[in-house]
DNA sequence: GTCGCTGCAAAGTCTTTGCAGAGAG
DNA sequence: CTCTCTGCAAAGACTTTGCAGCGAC
């Protein structure tokens, strides 16, 4: 659906630069370029979440139902996409990882343990600090995940 | 019955409260005490890592051959800390989780996508950043948590 | 047409659960 | 004694693998 016109959002512009990457590197590596590895490509780009393999198919699976992806396809091109850098996966709490686009910013979360209200933030400082840390103890870091838990405002006036 | 420890270091009496605590906490759940859950509270307090439950385990089948510990009384016994906060468990890179005493100095975590590895450290300015944050976004700040995940040393040059 | 890719199902891991006997209180 | 714990093995949850047919190039 790219729409060429004079005003290209960055979203799109990224995309295609993505996807040319993905079948650059494709190519390279003697493989072949699927419907399948570009709608899970797609899918992870256009979502703002961590996704866990299950959920990455539930989502395709609703989108795409003619495609009938299995699971293990999501499996696999996840891990050919983490091999290739261009996603990264976590492991949070539970069982299982999560996986994002690489290149992606993160945001940290402020969790208030009364309502259960998250706001986002980012903060320049910290991020550097975590960038030098990483450096001194010999780590390339990949990303990171920071959670603040308190009360906040409104419940703190309750 | 235990002749656990009988050296009395700096670390002992601190095991002897912390022991204590988990002794007073089963009594208040009308949970019992015993020999398998002590040695797993002080295999815990004396590793200096994050112990994942089959490597608890092996130590123990180890150390104490004839208790003939199973593996899932060792996940049924960390389940139990980690509810009662005694430990914290993380998640790394590939599958399952590693387990630390909590009631160590507060510190963030530097986790290894591809070995798992850990390393622990602390920043007192993002510490202080992270009052700040919660301060100007109104939140009274009582946890926090931070996980710094990357490459280490070791894994970059292979 | 070749050879990699896919969906399916079966096989692996890691973790949890059911149960009968052992053991703490 | 009672009622929880434990070890064992079987069952679950999540992920990987083998294979025959499909499809990109």
């Amino acid at each position: 659906m790219s729409e060429i016109s004079t005003n290209f959002t960055e979203r799109t512009i990224e995309y295609e630069q993505l996807l040319l990457d993905f079948k650059v590197l494709l190519k390279n590596n003697n493989l072949k370029f699927t419907i399948q590895r570009e709608v899970i490509l797609e899918c992870l780009y256009n979502s703002d979440e961590h996704l866990t393999p299950e959920s990455l198919h539930n989502i395709l699976q609703n989108k795409y139902p003619d495609l009938k992806i299995g699971i293990a396809t999501v499996y696999r091109t996840l891990s050919l996409l983490e091999d290739s850098k261009i996603v990264t996966s976590l492991s949070f709490g539970a069982q299982g990882k999560k996986y994002e686009l690489g290149a992606k910013d993160h945001h940290d979360h402020l969790i208030c343990t009364e309502c259960g209200d998250i706001t986002e933030f980012v903060d320049d400082q910290i991020e550097k600090k975590q960038h030098q840390i990483a450096d001194k103890l010999g780590f390339k870091m990949l990303d990171h995940s920071m959670q603040i838990y308190g009360i906040c405002q409104s419940c703190q006036q309750k």
